[in-house]
This record gives C-alpha cells, sequence and structure tokens, in this order.
RNA sequence: CCUCUCUACAAUCGG
C-alpha cells in the first residue's frame, strides 16, 4: 500500500495525472484497499493539474459513499475548489468537514475568505468565516486581509473594511502596496475622499512608496469625488516621484474631467498620452467622448469617433453608448439615428 | 508517504 501511494505522489509530483489515476486503479485492481493517504495524494496529483472536474468527481463520489478525508484531505479539496473559483463545492467541503468535528486550519479559512469576498453574493459568508476565524484564535494572512478588504470595498462596506484593517494592524501584520490601494480604491468608491487620501499619506510615511497602482486608485479616488484638479496634482506628483503614467491612469484622468466638464483638458490629456506612446483604447475613447458629451461638444465627439476608426480601433458598446448619448442630448437625432445604424452595421449590440 | 491556498488600478446617468 506505502508503495502505491509513493507511486502515485511521484506521478503527482512529475504532473502525471493520468498515471496516478491509472495506478490508483490498479492498486484497486490488485485488491488493495486505498487509504486516507492514497487519495489525499491522489487529490494532489489533480489538483496540482489544475484537474478541477476529476477532483470534483472523487468529491461527489466520497459524499455518496460516506468516505471521510482529514484535514489534508479537505484542505487539499479547498484548496483545488478555491483556484477553480468553485464556491459551492469549495462551501460543500467545509461543511463537511464541520460536521466532522475537524477544525479548519488558517489556510482553508484564507483560501475560502478570498473565495467568497470575490464576488458580492458570498461576501457576508466571507465575513462569517472571518469572525469564526479570529474567535477560534486564528490570525488571517496579509493576502487575506488585503481579499477582504478589497472585496468590502466593492460593496461600499468602507467602514466595514476599516474595521479589518484596524484588526491586521493590532495582529501585527504589516500593510503592502496590495492593502493601500484597496483602501484608497474603497474608501475613494464610498466618497470618502478625505480619508482615501489620509490613508493614502499615512502610508506613505509608514515607508510604503506607492506604486503606479496606489496612484491610480488614488486618481479613480478623486474621479468619482469629482476632484479633478486634486487628481491632476497627483498626476504630476506621480511623475516627480518617477513612475510613468500608462493607459489606466490617462484614461481614469480623463474620466475625472467630464464632471467638471473640463473638456479642453481631457484633449490635451489624449495628445499628451499619444506623445508618450501611449495608444488610446475603447476605455480611453469613451471616457474622452464622454468628457466632450458633457460640455454638448457633439461635433467633437464624432470626430474622435472617426478618428479612432480611420485608426484602426474597434469601438464597442461602451464608445457608441458614449456618442449616442452625447448626440441625443444635443438634439442630434439625424446623427443618432446614422451612427446606430452604423453601430448595427458593425455588428455591435446595445447594452 | 500527503494538501501550502489566497490579494490591488479605468466604462451607468444627469443638472
Amino acid at each position: 500500500l506505502g508503495t502505491y501511494n509513493m507511486v502515485i505522489n511521484a506521478c503527482g509530483k512529475l504532473g502525471r495525472w493520468r498515471e496516478a489515476m491509472s495506478v490508483w486503479q490498479d492498486m484497486r485492481a490488485a485488491g488493495f484497499a486505498p487509504d486516507v493517504t492514497s487519495l489525499n495524494v491522489l487529490l494532489a496529483a489533480l489538483g496540482r493539474a489544475d484537474r478541477w472536474d476529476e477532483v470534483e468527481d472523487i468529491w461527489r463520489e466520497m459524499e455518496t459513499v460516506g468516505a471521510r478525508g482529514n484535514l489534508v484531505t479537505y484542505g487539499s479539496l479547498v484548496s483545488t475548489f478555491c483556484k477553480a473559483s468553485r464556491v459551492n463545492a469549495a462551501l460543500e467541503v467545509y461543511d463537511a468537514m464541520v460536521r466532522l468535528g475537524l477544525e479548519p486550519t488558517s489556510m482553508i479559512y484564507s483560501g475560502l475568505m478570498a473565495l467568497c469576498s470575490r464576488s458580492g453574493r458570498h461576501l457576508g459568508m466571507a465575513m462569517d468565516l472571518y469572525e469564526e476565524m479570529r474567535a477560534g484564535g486564528l490570525v488571517a494572512s496579509l493576502t487575506t486581509y488585503n481579499a477582504l478588504i478589497h472585496g468590502l470595498g466593492l460593496e461600499r462596506e468602507w467602514e466595514e473594511a476599516l474595521r479589518v484593517y484596524g484588526h491586521m494592524r493590532e495582529a501585527g501584520v504589516h500593510p503592502d502596496l496590495y492593502t493601500c490601494s484597496s483602501l484608497v480604491y474603497t474608501l475613494g468608491l464610498a466618497h470618502q475622499i478625505v480619508l482615501a487620501i489620509r490613508t493614502f499619506n499615512e502610508l506613505r510615511q509608514d515607508g510604503l512608496q506607492p506604486n503606479l497602482e496606489v496612484y491610480n486608485s488614488l486618481l479613480m479616488a478623486c474621479q468619482v469625488n469629482n476632484e479633478w484638479k486634486v487628481a491632476m496634482d497627483y498626476f504630476w506628483q506621480l511623475q516627480r516621484e518617477g513612475l510613468r503614467p500608462n493607459i489606466v491612469t490617462y484614461s481614469t484622468l480623463i474620466s475625472a474631467c467630464t464632471k467638471g466638464r473640463m473638456w479642453r483638458v481631457a484633449l490635451q490629456l489624449y495628445d499628451r498620452m499619444q506623445q508618450e506612446g501611449i495608444a488610446p483604447n475603447n476605455f480611453t475613447y469613451a471616457a474622452l467622448i464622454r468628457a466632450v458629451g458633457s460640455a454638448r461638444e457633439w461635433e467633437l465627439a464624432l470626430n474622435i469617433w472617426q478618428e479612432m476608426r480611420r485608426m484602426g480601433s474597434h469601438p464597442n458598446t461602451h464608445v457608441y453608448n458614449a456618442l449616442i448619448g452625447t448626440l441625443g442630448r444635443s438634439g442630434q437625432f439625424e446623427l443618432m439615428e446614422q451612427v446606430h445604424c452604423q453601430m448595427a452595421a458593425e455588428g455591435v449590440t446595445r447594452d
């Protein structure tokens, strides 16, 4: 039996999951009943090879025949289902292990919480797991804290996010750049721009040198809060610090120009990015058309649309929605109809 | 003899 297990394990380590499976079959054919370790090495082999369906089949079979694994088995199953984003399967495994009276390890909690915090639907579950884990005296990892903060941010749960951040610091876990951008982003989305900027400054004083993602999150926060001027200040600042703006930076800034009707600034940014050799994409064009459209500059919007097509870009739904919205708002209904036809001709659908 | 996971940046709309 030990020999079979070793062979399956060796196959798994080499990524030979088919061989691992066939050794498993041989073993049963030869009259050896697989033990928990056999199961674990097989699951590890399949998980490592991303054979998610096979792992799920084995899990279903375990359930139907009432087979029970140990902590290693359940940890392996959870980590595979997390990698596969199979929330339901992962939670079933968790339930099964709790039913058996096994205490989940912090690795199992971390995987589940990161998985659940990726979708608003399961965020409540992530927070339940978080409380349960804390109650059990376990400390979450840095990446788990970050995932929770980000997940809460997407759902505009900024107070909860700050609470988790507080726990993190109490536990002596040091924030990194992911923590910083998630917090800034979270606070920005929740219209807490003052807190977002304060957090950004505090973390910098703690010695975290912001990278472009952090600055882009900050620009996003400014954009959401109609602070185009503040956004521009940070745009200069990040360059003084030696960072090079990318397409996300420019697209976000152009969006920030929409609400203040700063369409000239938006156009300048558009020119500047091209001078720097950054090719605009549909995000950029949609933002630019909205920026000029907000000032009823419908002719400019049309020019931009024509220019992008001349340059070989394929406008998508967002670009067309921005353009059609601009024309409609400007009372250009005939043009709107024409653009609409062109959109249909290009096979782009509304919505 | 066996699992070692997981995290951050841009698109609704209007006055």
